[in-house]
DNA sequence: GACAACATACCAACCGGTTGGTACCTGCTC
DNA sequence: GAGCAGGTACCAACCGGTTGGTATGTTGTC
């Protein structure tokens, strides 16, 4: 019975936590969702809670890693990575972006960008775990830009990786407008 | 002594919260900023704010107003309208919005983004007001855009109104990153 | 029986909002 | 122009509920 095995049997406190801070964090934003909702969500009381992070802000930023974790799974399983040609690949998750976006705003929203957005300046623990957040999933697009830039070129003077963030903010500014309105973009 | 001078002389209370709102719900957010926070920050009372505003979120419709008619003063007050050629016109626009990204990120980015974020699906009212915030803001750079893209044609196949939007949710998503790290980006 | 994983009960500080009241300006009456 | 009625602008003190956090159990497992 490996670690891995373990840790997916059975939801305990600590993940059933983490998933509802995912949830309702995008829903409401951090500073208003109170722990007893959080606890509430995930069905476990405020002392399981605080046995398994020492503050609110403590769960924050494991809840930014568990998102990293998570979406870094689900881009993996993706199959946009199949095509030979690097724009092709760069294409197909552009789409396969696309296809993600359906039902609630919430639903599709950046974990890390809802949180930074409000606590960059009074906690800089949490915002720096959110960018990491970020960051980490625009590396994981820039060896497929930096070949396609090698081989079609481009329109205007760029780099991979100022290319990589810059889809990144596109899609976060998608989200705040998709939430102040309905869907559609990009 | 007209209306105009005296309403302009000495700012009222409601003036001072107003403006106090949209720099401190910038630098906070919306819910992690209290009436207290506000009072403190605006140098009046807790009365003063609960006679000026019916409640928290009445303060934040009207500061919502209140940023699309600063902003509109301040774009309407800007040369890069005074371009003979639209095309001329949007990129001057797109410099002038560079210009104005310096200092912190709380001093430079949009109050409508960051309130919605944390409202958009609590607060409907609120939520739409920020909505009609960046979206008047929207349209007008829709008679430029028009008018360039009927003079020179697009790469891709867009609209005006299209672009304009998707200009500002760029905006949106490079002020997240620039407030998730430090400056740089469009 | 030691320890992790929870649950229960509780706390002080803070939250949005209300209260009763004051200072001051404006317009009207005599 | 004195007096006063009525409205606006504002204030300090307060209220009940909620907040993040803690202290003290209880239970199951090795």
């Amino acid at each position: 019975m490996s670690d891995v095995q373990v840790l997916a049997k059975r939801p305990n406190a600590r993940e059933l936590i983490l998933d509802a801070a995912l949830r309702i964090v995008r829903e409401q934003g951090y500073s208003a969702t109170s722990v007893d909702d959080l606890c509430r969500a995930a069905g476990v009381t405020k002392g399981a809670f605080f046995h398994h992070f020492k503050s609110k802000e403590d769960l924050a930023v494991m809840a930014a890693k568990h998102w990293t974790q998570t979406t870094e799974a689900k881009f993996a399983r993706a199959s946009y990575h199949q095509h030979a040609d690097a724009l092709d690949r760069v294409m197909a998750y552009l789409e396969f972006r696309r296809g993600l976006i359906r039902g609630e705003a919430a639903t599709f929203s950046c974990y890390a960008g809802t949180v930074v957005q409000e606590t960059f300046q009074s906690n800089p623990v949490l915002r720096d775990a959110c960018f990491d957040c970020v960051e980490a999933h625009a590396h994981t697009l820039e060896p497929d830009l930096a070949e396609a830039i090698a081989t079609y070129g481009t329109v205007v003077p760029t780099t991979a990786d100022s290319l990589a963030l810059y889809i990144q903010a596109v899609l976060q500014g998608a989200f705040i407008l998709a939430k102040a309105k309905n869907d559609r973009q990009i």
